[in-house]
DNA sequence: ATAATTCTGTTGAATAATTCACAACGTATG
DNA sequence: CATACGTTGTGAATTATTCAACAGAATTAT
């Protein structure tokens, strides 16, 4: 009933990606709505959870009939602000930063990368429509109003993390390997291979007690 | 007090990768003890939280003294089956792929990439020290016991999970953008700057409201 | 139209996770 | 060896999350 998205809990915060990369699909598909029930399969996700999770966004669904598909897109965007203009740089212009640069088609889904930064000189050329810049430049070159920053460099990682949030950063994705501290008010994602592994393996041994 | 790892809750689990991550960075510094509450600095989760999440490993810390390091580090191994020897395959040679054959430096951490498939034939070539073998192979070429997958091919993804299910893979970490359903008993670890970054934007946006 | 059906939104109960508070124990000190 | 101190491990209390059950709104069928 609450108009804006005050107090949407954590764990529901969590789940709205999954649901947006299905709903994504679906559309994809050519389907125009869709039941809380049937997405429930798709994502493995109660259809009682689905439901109170959307309800934090509005009164969304119809009774006896569910939720438009493009609708529900079309919410996650502007209440929760993915609106395509979000500004994100690159620390990194290696193997990683290359494929991300690359698959730079998230153009339409949460912005774009602007401009990616590296410490080697022979990295400093545009690659994939996005201009490399040296790591001295930052402060400089980084675009007005970036929040988002996405980490594949690896040397130096705490100090170029303090640097991201004295430029005003206030989200990394951390592909590093390395345990990194952040200051109060910037938030992290760890996009580890090592850590999914092990969660993976935890969970897998788990179910075998 | 009990011996063994049944009924750890999933939350829990959740944090040992990164308290593991953690442990090793501050042996590298070269401390031997650590106490909860230092530890919860670094990791920025409660020092009541951890030692809970410890406890559940058996009675490891010692009052008035704290944890030691290197006995931390040799619980997850030893209870939690990171026993260095877990054998992983690799689907999709690309950009990433590479990347991921490259910073193989998993070794002593959870295991190793033991070879790689890709359906291009101009990528069948030993990359890092990884064998890459030709996508119709998968079958006969995967290792005896290999319980974990990384997908980073983007085509036919639904039907490349079916195939490594039925070949008896029970961890997927999936790089792919696609939103894909895996069988019952197989664990799924979404591993996407696209989800960390929308995550990252929800959880700004909140914090703003 | 009207009635039957379907599926949402939400209440409240059950379960899970976190945090508090402190007894018990190991260490350090004299 | 005894005493003081500091930190763990853990019941009990609190908070967060999930889940079941159902009233009621919108659709569909007649």
């Amino acid at each position: 009933m609450s108009n804006n998205t005050r107090n949407v809990p954590k764990a529901t915060l969590q789940r709205y990606p999954v649901y947006l990369k299905a709903l994504r699909q679906l559309k994809k598909q050519g389907l125009e709505r869709i039941l809380s029930d049937e997405l429930s399969k798709h994502v493995q996700i109660k259809s009682t959870t689905i439901r109170r999770d959307l309800s934090f966004l509005g009164t969304l669904g119809k009774q006896g009939y569910g939720y438009s598909i493009d609708k529900l897109i079309d919410v996650f965007n502007e209440k929760l602000g993915t609106e395509f203009d979000e500004k994100i740089i690159l620390i990194g212009a290696g193997n990683l930063g290359s494929a991300l640069m690359h698959y730079n088609r998230w153009n339409y889904v949460v912005g774009e990368i602007s401009c990616a930064f590296d410490v080697d000189p022979n990295k400093l050329q545009m690659k994939y429509d996005v201009p490399v810049y040296p790591m001295d430049e930052l402060e400089e070159r980084i675009p007005k109003g970036c929040r988002i920053a996405i980490l594949t460099a690896s040397s130096n990682v705490q100090k170029t993390v303090d640097r991201l949030a004295a430029c005003g950063i206030k989200g990394i994705v951390d592909f590093t390997h390395e345990h990194i501290q952040v200051p109060e008010g910037v938030n992290i994602k760890q996009v580890d291979v090592v850590s999914a592994i092990q969660e993976l393996v935890f969970e897998t041994n788990e179910m075998n007690v």
